[in-house]
DNA sequence: ATTAAAATATGACAAAAGTCATATTTAAGA
DNA sequence: TCTTAAATATGACTTTTGTCATATTTTAAT
């Protein structure tokens, strides 16, 4: 469903959201550990959320990652589109030139609708809602 | 969501589905062009798919794949079982060790009603059931 | 029996995804 | 200004996935 690196992406973004601000920047030797990614390769993928504006960071002593006001309404689509490249999720299911409800392939009607739900959820919901969440003890971060 | 490997079995299957029978067998050149997948990739999913029991096939002259009367009674998510290997679809989105209701990582409830829908359709329509919407012309076999 | 046509088995190769290491740049603090 | 702590850039390496080629086995038809 999601790539490794995407699944990695979001939850390193989860989890600033929750514990980072403007003024309390995280390391990602800080990062890496509690949401169980190698670090090195959390690195990376940092870098390239922060080069596609997703999150902040400041370099340096006291430096670290963090999530701005505009960072945090970014929504989880975003995350995968730096991380993944676009189009990860409206292509047909069997590689067909595009989805097309015209000219449906087998799984177009089987997957359809949930799918386009799953999409929209991706699209909708902002980094900050999902923070809201998890401070309401309603859903967990993975370790 | 699929892998390339599995949606070229699906099609395969598929075609055979509708355009083979026991007496009127398939050879990967002429399954290959259609489906438009590369012949000798295309020839090694079908030996997998075959020694998995999802197709059948017969050796020598005159020989070819086609499916039985058993083989059009598994479902697509048989296929990609045979192919991806198990627990493609069972994992917790954010690879948690086991997708939890109790304990739902921030994605869960965004995508497990919609998910858990798309699946049981995977586990549920059987191919006879795919071949008989194809020859309505509700759905279409992409090339 | 011999031949030829098909699947099967095996493995080499290529491309992509994932992982790790290291040198460079920036900025805080003494 | 110097030192040190952090992100950044770059690239090597590994594993997995996708692709191709070729030799072997089976079987129908002559
Ligand atoms: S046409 Fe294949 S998923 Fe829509
Ligand atoms: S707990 Fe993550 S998808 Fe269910």
């Amino acid at each position: 469903m999601f790539s490794n690196s995407s699944k990695y992406a979001i939850k390193a973004v989860l989890f600033l959201a929750v514990n980072s601000s403007e003024s309390h920047r995280i390391m990602v030797k800080d990062l890496a550990a509690p949401i169980n990614v190698p670090q090195a390769y959390l690195a990376k993928l940092l870098q390239e959320l922060s080069r596609g504006g997703i999150i902040s960071s400041k370099k340096g002593p006291k430096g670290g990652f963090f999530l701005s006001k505009e960072n945090v309404q970014y929504t989880l689509m975003d995350i995968v589109n730096v991380i993944d490249g676009n189009d990860k999720f409206n292509s047909c299911l069997l590689s067909l030139e595009k989805c097309n409800a015209d000219k449906p392939c087998p799984l177009h009607d089987l997957a359809s609708p949930s799918r386009s739900k799953f999409i929209q959820s991706l699209n909708q919901n902002t980094i900050d809602e999902f923070s809201i969440q998890i401070e309401q003890g309603k859903v967990f971060l993975p370790l």
